[in-house]
DNA sequence: CAGTAAAAAATTTGATCATATCCTCGGCGC
DNA sequence: GCGCCGAGGATATGATCAAATTTTTTACTG
């Protein structure tokens, strides 16, 4: 086939309209998907069509597509009937995740590391700083967001697409327990690794950072875990 | 091709409840997705919703939600301006999918394995027998679907909901690559590890096939990987 | 005068909405 | 308890609007 190029130049008609709008079924999926990924949906809750085009203000047909995509995304369930839920977790659910999220996640780190660099460190330093200090605050949103903040942005360093994409994933799926875990235990008694990774990732030890990061997942799949082990014995 | 209509008339219900016709956008969803698993979709091709609503004969609206998740799903990709494709894999894709696939359907494999019985192992041999007559009579389709099916069932018995998703997921991703690599090396010379894990599996060394299985994605992503390069090569 | 390339019209395709129909669930009478 | 009926919500259609691509027109240069 021939190898032309196409002239591309592609002038911006007026100087006002620099960003063009996304299309509102991305922004319906992108705000539900905060929501469930932040903890302002709870495991097992109904989620509506109708109820989503009211407080979002949305047509049908964009809040139905978002929902489409949540649902192959793991991050809601269709019940069967026509009703769409929160998933809410089980155990062995969970005993899954923790182990992808061990083996994809600690790999992710480890790729991470190879191409770290300074500016990153700092930028993960700070995220690190605002997580403490909404740990500090018991702002639990807060907590939630720079938690994922820290290994979204770790993550995309690994220039790895497919286990990012995979992860990702996995993180809508359990969102909404994390948020049940903090109102459980509170934002003080969330450990986590992310000082330990960092010291690691200052001298280069991708296998610390590695091992750093699966013990990271591990105490908090735990929290799940025995969150869902006090509820389940509670009902 | 039209899809089913619901029946004018009062459709009552059978006592026996036998099955509810799935809604259009589900039959839309599983025909696009065997298209995509079983080759009939070549990377890159370009998808259309009004292509679609035409040969298909549904209405625009399911067709809509069946892409989203497909491209949910990683199986369709969206091009930014408002085009949607079959992906085109590169390396570095397959090399991610190598790693996650030898952890995942290895781990699916022990899994099932812990959980077999003398009836899975039977119709695994009956599955793999009609894939050997597929390859023998160069039925390309035919190959891709009882390989397709031989992992699907297996994996079903480890009873792992979590992890047989996200692997569902991957190979909706290789599948249009797959049927380029039956095209260019023909199914003859396509090597798979079926037989040593039935082996291992019938002496119940869930290690034995969780190798094989290791073994088995390997010589089927490298192919991936080759002739990827050929054709990187060639353009 | 011809060839090329920019500009403009036309067509194709995607995005959104309003509406109509149908299904599921809950209540009510028998 | 069983079946009928109404309300709420989900599904699906077609129309309409907007964006992008393709084609046609037009103007300019050699």
């Amino acid at each position: 086939m021939n190898l032309i190029k196409k002239p591309a130049e592609n002038a911006r008609k007026p100087a006002t309209r620099v960003a063009a709008a996304p299309p509102v079924h991305e922004q319906v999926y992108q705000t539900l998907r905060a929501q469930i990924l932040f903890g302002e949906m709870a495991p097992g809750q109904a989620v509506t069509i109708q109820g989503l085009t009211d407080s979002l203000g949305a047509g049908m047909t964009p809040v139905r597509e978002a929902i489409r995509r949540l649902i192959s995304d793991g991050a809601l369930m269709f019940q069967g009937n026509r009703r769409v839920s929160v998933p809410v977790l089980t155990a062995a659910d969970v005993e899954e995740m923790i182990f992808v999220r061990k083996s994809i996640e600690s790999e992710l780190s480890r790729r991470a590391s190879a191409h770290a660099t300074p500016a990153l460190i700092a930028q993960l330093e700070q995220i690190d700083a605002d997580l403490d200090a909404a740990i500090a605050a018991g702002d639990v949103s807060g907590y939630l967001q720079h938690n994922y903040r820290f290994h979204s942005v770790f993550y995309a360093n690994a220039q790895a697409p497919v286990m990012t994409d995979l992860v990702d994933r996995l993180w809508l799926r359990f969102g909404p327990s994390l948020r049940v875990v903090c109102g459980r235990f509170g934002t003080q008694n969330l450990p986590d690794m992310h000082k330990e990774m960092l010291a690691a990732l200052r001298v280069g030890d991708a296998d610390g950072v590695a091992r750093a990061m699966e013990e990271d997942v591990d105490q908090g799949m735990q929290m799940v875990m025995a969150v869902l082990a006090e509820q389940g014995a509670g009902s």
